[in-house]
DNA sequence: GCAAAAGGGTGTTAGCTAGC
DNA sequence: GCTAGCTAACACCCTTTTGC
């Protein structure tokens, strides 16, 4: 196992713990969320964001995927703003995507957008967390690709949310330990290609 | 070792329904 | 009749697995 898989998994623990921890208010997601419908009729943003599982909502362009789309569609797609988060095609796998960009997504997403009982990006761990996706069943309808998710059942769920306080206390924690993974990471990245580099001037 | 099949990730779009 | 919203079906590409 690499330092960076033992991380992830310790990260995983950790959000387990952490929000199962959790002594709060009552909140059911309907109080905590507004479903928002914004279409770029103004063709105000240009900016695709696709839902990636790994990293939330990114730019499409970053995805090295060749998605084949009539661009002068994107007045029907759906405005993201910074903070929100995103129900996508494969959310009853991988969670849901939080956005820390604004930019426009595919009309088969839904927008959520937080309250201000919510610090920005609380939940953006917990709704990765393999705790929220398994209570995301009772919800899941479907077999395979037709698999989607009943928001209006969604949202008749409950959560317990903690003081804005404790909320920034967690992502606290949550973020160093991100950075520390990240940091990793970058480094592996840095030690393969030095290690390509070498290995190119051992033949030459 | 290699080709084919299967699976995974991300998305578009056609068709249906409801509201105006 | 038009428009918007929703959903199932399907597209496309990449990676992994399987069988020979």
């Amino acid at each position: 196992m690499t330092l960076i898989s033992a991380g992830k998994s310790l990260m995983s623990a950790i959000i387990e713990k952490l929000y199962s921890k959790i002594q709060g208010k009552e909140y059911s997601y309907g109080q905590l969320f507004e479903v928002i419908n914004e279409r770029n009729k103004q063709m105000e943003y240009s900016n695709i964001l696709a839902a990636s599982q790994e990293k939330g909502m990114v730019n499409r362009d970053d995805l090295n995927l060749d998605i084949q789309f009539e661009r002068s569609n994107i007045d029907i797609y759906k405005i993201v703003r910074k903070g929100d988060y995103v129900i996508h095609l494969r959310s009853f796998q991988g969670g849901f995507a939080f956005s820390n960009m604004t930019g426009v997504c595919s009309p088969a997403y839904t927008i959520l957008r937080p309250s201000t009982l919510l610090e920005y990006g609380y939940l953006s761990y917990y709704f990765k967390s393999y705790r929220f996706i398994k209570s995301l069943i009772i919800v899941t309808y479907g077999i395979r690709d037709g698999r989607s998710i009943s928001v209006e059942e969604w949202l008749n769920l409950k959560i317990s949310i903690p003081s804005k306080e404790h909320q920034l206390h967690i992502l606290k924690v949550l973020r160093s330990f991100d950075l520390k993974i990240e940091n990793e990471e970058a480094y592996a990245s840095c030690l393969s290609n030095q290690k390509q580099y070498l290995l190119r001037q051992m033949f030459i």
